[in-house]
DNA sequence: ATTTATATTGTTAATATTACACAAAGGAGT
DNA sequence: ACTCCTTTGTGTAATATTAACAATATAAAT
């Protein structure tokens, strides 16, 4: 009567060439054959649910320490027909450079751009775009915007995601004049190689008190 | 294994005349007998977490169509000594007049200003400030305004608990300057009865889109 | 050397925020 | 009726922030 099943869903969200991207696995098996699903895990009862997404992380991707952070909780009774499951969210964090050592050789999986999120098992759609929500409403402090370029990063690079996190367009000399005068980054005096035209120089967040970018 | 009790946790909160407040109940047996509690219940396999808030405010309060939203989630093995229960904090609001109305008679309970919590009983206390935090960064918004200010306020008044909520003091002028700007509320002809002094105008929010009033 | 692609840079106008002090409305007491 | 006390209501100038706007610099490819 009072036992629930419990399931944490881990949304891992990375930033990949300024754009703000989700990972998901493809389901190879039928009910739901070729839509994709958030990896998740029922919760034990003897553990916390970060302890089930990192737990689900380490599974799925072969990564530790990962950021995570607790997003929503999804209690309807019909979201998993005939079963009653609890869902619960789990916003992970991680920058490329992990995404791109660690993500090889494994079962079929894709980013995607979180405008554009492709058929899903069950309510994983929603809770994605809930989810994002959330994090979007968090993600212009450096609190967490440092877990995404713990190294560096090319002011195109930071504004293209403000780009998309504001779903507006910004002016590059304002930008760039809002970031440094709030005095949160630093330049490493390095460029990087540029793919074409003029190489972007590098900067990263100093080590400094979490504080919001931008505002609205 | 995956069988796991999960508990709805109702941080009721209330403006009360400026003043941001959360409902408590003092616990009148051993153990943690004189502690105070959020009021909650065990939810059960074939109810959602809102359903199970809505029934326990009802339990509680006697009241009914009250506002809720789901908070955060605490699953900490220890949170909870020789049981585990997995916490998910309801933020529910109700406004000043409901709260006279519907409060009488009952059990020990009283209204706790938020920057002045009493000793709770288990992570009671953590649970009220994580939750009260997530609440504060949405209350600046005029969806959450309107659901404690449904007929009419002051301007002095919703100026205090912006001045809670900011922890700052801000300029009477600017303020309703400020409020005025934006559009969003409108006079209603009528004064309150003052206890002392001049008596304030009455405002209300007008019917339109939610949007945020203050940033930072 | 020229083309192509992208990054960098400064000034001015518009807007928003802050600072600041005195008059008005009511109640209580004499 | 008058005075005192408490609280609300009001305008303007200074400052800070944001928005608008276009030309030059660096590298790769041809």
């Amino acid at each position: 009567m009072f036992n629930n099943k419990v399931e944490a869903l881990v949304n891992l969200y990375t930033v990949d060439n300024g754009e703000l991207k989700i990972l998901l696995f493809k389901k190879s098996d039928d009910p739901f054959k070729g839509y994709w699903m958030l990896p998740s895990n029922l919760v034990l009862n003897k553990e916390t649910i970060a302890e089930c997404a990192d737990a689900t992380i380490k599974e799925k991707l072969g990564v530790e320490n990962v950021y995570t952070e607790t997003g929503s909780v999804f209690s309807d009774l019909e979201r998993i027909p005939d079963t009653r499951i609890i869902g619960i969210s789990v916003i992970a964090l991680i920058d490329t450079v992990k995404l791109n050592v660690d993500l090889e050789d494994r079962e079929e999986y894709s980013w995607f751009n979180i405008d554009s999120i492709p058929k899903t098992i069950y309510d994983h759609g929603e809770i994605i775009e809930s989810t994002t929500e959330i994090l979007k409403n968090k993600l212009l402090n450096t609190k967490y915007l440092k877990e995404f370029f713990p190294s560096d990063f090319t002011m195109p690079e930071l504004q293209r995601l403000f780009e998309q996190l504001l779903n507006k367009t910004i002016d590059r000399r304002n930008f760039r004049k809002k970031l440094l005068s709030l005095d949160i980054i630093e330049d490493t005096g390095d460029k990087n190689i540029s793919l074409s035209g003029r190489p972007a120089r590098l900067y990263r967040f100093k080590d400094v008190d979490d504080k919001n970018v931008f505002y609205e």
